[in-house]
RNA sequence: GCGCCCGUAGCUCAGCUGGAUAGAGCGUCUGCCUCCGGAGCAGAAGGCCAGAGGUUCGAAUCCUCUCGGGCGUACCA
């Protein structure tokens, strides 16, 4: 429609005198449906080149239009409006053409090859396995497999992909953590007196201390725990494991290599079922190390040294940033010869851009504002296009639990996992509030609401539309009733509800394309909202069941057309189209 | 100090590349269950789109400044 739109009113404008060759038509949707479908400014753009006033250049596109390009399958109407809005009403006939369309792709209705075919890769999540993935992941996790999804619907080939370090401090951090858990476990549960009391027991056979953990909270532990050790449950449990595997061999183990190794395990395979969880798949997972092992580290190093960006200072390497549009220059490699992250990074970003993929987008929590340039810096020095690299910058999640905010750590032991919160509001419910908010928007994720509010929860009504959808048909085929999506049947759907549910329904294809190409999957969330609220105010406007044959097959039709619609949108959002609630 | 993001109804937020009368949910108030699923519907109240300038036919949207919030600004990840 937009395209023979477009190329019509080019043509229309073509043929009046003095119109710029290049000028190209806007054609929007007015905010107001009594309006028109679609408008153009085009007569108040041109008013001040034509030195005319906009209503009257208005007046002759429209005669031009409507004697020469008028095509009545498409556009019922052409009015105007305003200061020289042009609007233009669509043709019921073109409205039951796309509706039959849809009935005809049902699974594959909103599909289109925008994409043709091309790569994209989706970095999300991305978290080292130090622990278990937090409420934060969640909504990075939400919005990259979302943003995968849709890329997928407009034809693009996908990969999602997990990229993490299971090398360094932090991890050395992780197994002397539990190798201090595991002694504290062995001593108690040898001692003859383990009946006591725990802290009377460390008192005997331990040193401990006390380390300040969540809120002021004092958490007391062996004298081996990191000072900034992971004080989580999770860590205790994972010591356990050990002693039930090995007793009390372990003890004298020379280094905290298995106890790093078990950990990692255990919290990986954690992070992985999380995700499964939640309904998303990594195709690939990418670990830091290879970029080590393959040479890519130093030589990305090599690289920009060749291009004379990099030079010693205080024993360290630095990268001159300053002289690309940076303050400060920013080190690449410590004094100690580790490199810092931002390093291995800029090898990554390369190893992405050699496996050809033609768009790369990151999520990105709104710490790592800031640091991501440093990487796009490096890839424009090295020649890479860094324009293929697009970055979702989403902002953090505040959690509230009965009026009170959640704080949330991965070091400290007070935190709300991914799980947790899963295993209170669904993983359904936990989708949808991850990604029914722009991005860019602080999200505050109301706990109580989300779970013991089903009326008032936005991913329930949409549910539940489609489970009545879902009876309804049921109902209808036991009367012998089957929807009839001919056109010459579909042209009794004349209710006011009826077309407006048409076209909202056919606009889904469009919905996915931008929402995919701004990378807001937050908008598909919205645009599904408004197809529930269309249908029910159908369902209350028109009867189906009981009415005359015809128009109840119509009907039918269009319910299942909405019914496709909601599963489609459902499913690029990974939430579940239920027949029933 | 500097950089990025945000400021829209009492609360949480939509508002696509600038367009016509700024929308929804929750909360408040009025109605509505002989009826295909009431987890709902219809309606009301509620706004100087933080503030001030600017750009133009036209600004919540773009630019500048001010105020207020968030996140960065490490030889931590």
């Amino acid at each position: 429609m937009k395209d023979y739109l477009a190329t019509a009113l080019k043509r229309t404008l073509m043929s009046i005198p003095s119109v710029p060759k290049d000028f190209v038509p806007e054609l929007s949707a007015p905010a107001n449906p009594d309006h028109g479908d679609l408008a153009t400014n085009c007569a108040m753009k041109l008013a001040r080149h034509l030195r005319r006033p906009p209503r009257m250049i208005a007046e002759e596109i429209k005669d031009v239009f409507m004697s020469k390009h008028h095509d009545p399958f498409y556009v019922d109407s052409v009015s105007i409006a305003g200061g020289g809005f042009i609007n233009f009403r669509f043709a019921n006939s073109y409205l039951y053409h796309e509706l039959e369309s849809c009935l005809n792709q049902g699974l594959q209705f909103g599909r289109s090859d925008h994409g043709q075919g091309k790569r994209a890769l989706v970095e999300f999540v991305s978290a080292n396995p130090t622990g278990p993935l937090t409420v934060g992941h969640g909504r990075n996790a939400v919005l990259g497999d979302t943003q995968a999804s849709l890329l997928e619907w407009i034809g693009y080939d996908v990969t999602r992909e997990y990229y993490f370090n299971d090398a360094g401090r932090q991890m050395r951090v992780l197994g002397a953590s539990v190798r201090s858990r595991y002694e504290e476990i062995v001593a108690e549960e040898t001692q003859p007196f383990a009946s006591l009391p725990r802290a009377v027991q460390h008192r005997e056979c331990f040193q401990t201390k006390t380390l300040e953990g969540k809120d002021n909270t004092s958490i007391i532990v062996a004298d081996s725990f990191p000072e900034d050790g992971y004080l989580g449950e999770y860590i205790i449990t994972i010591a356990r494991e050990l002693v039930r595997e090995h007793g009390i061999d372990l003890l004298d183990a020379p280094d905290n290599n298995i106890f790093e190794q078990a950990a990692k395990l255990a919290i990986f395979s954690g992070i992985r079922s999380t995700l499964e969880r939640l309904g998303i798949t990594m195709e690939h997972y990418f670990n830091e190390k290879s970029l080590y092992d393959s040479g890519a580290v130093t030589r990305t190093l090599n690289a920009l040294r060749g291009r004379k960006m990099i030079y010693e200072q205080d024993g360290a390497t630095w990268f001159k940033t300053s002289k690309l549009g940076k303050e400060t220059d920013t080190v690449l490699v410590k004094r100690t010869g580790e490199p810092t992250y931002r390093l291995p990074d800029i090898a990554y970003h390369i190893d992405k851009m050699n496996r050809g993929y033609d768009v790369i987008i990151n999520i990105f929590g709104a710490d790592h504002i800031g640091t991501y340039p440093d990487i796009l810096r490096g890839l424009d020095v090295l020649g890479f296009d860094s324009d293929r690299i697009k970055v979702v910058i989403y902002q953090f999640v505040t959690l509230t639990r009965a009026g009170e905010e959640v704080k949330m750590s991965t070091r400290k032991a007070n935190f709300v996992t991914l799980d947790e919160l899963m295993d209170e509001v669904t993983p359904d419910v936990t989708r949808y509030f991850f990604v029914m908010r722009s991005a860019q928007k602080h999200l505050e994720f109301d706990l109580d609401l989300a779970r013991e509010a089903s009326d008032k929860n936005p991913v329930f009504y949409l549910q539940y539309a489609h489970a009545r959808i879902s009876s309804i048909l049921t109902k209808a085929s036991e009367l012998h009733l089957t929807p009839d999506p001919s056109p010459s049947n579909l042209n009794l759907l004349i209710h006011e509800a009826e077309i407006a549910l048409i076209k909202e329904i056919i606009h889904f294809p469009q919905a996915i394309t931008s929402c995919a190409e701004a990378c807001e999957p937050h908008r598909l969330a919205t645009y599904l909202r408004g197809i529930a609220e269309v249908f029910t105010r159908f369902y209350h406007a028109c009867r189906i069941i009981g009415e005359e044959e015809q128009i109840a097959t119509a009907r039918l039709a269009l319910a299942q057309a909405t019914g496709i619609t909601l599963r489609n949108g459902l499913s690029i959002l990974g939430i579940s189209a239920p027949e029933r609630m």
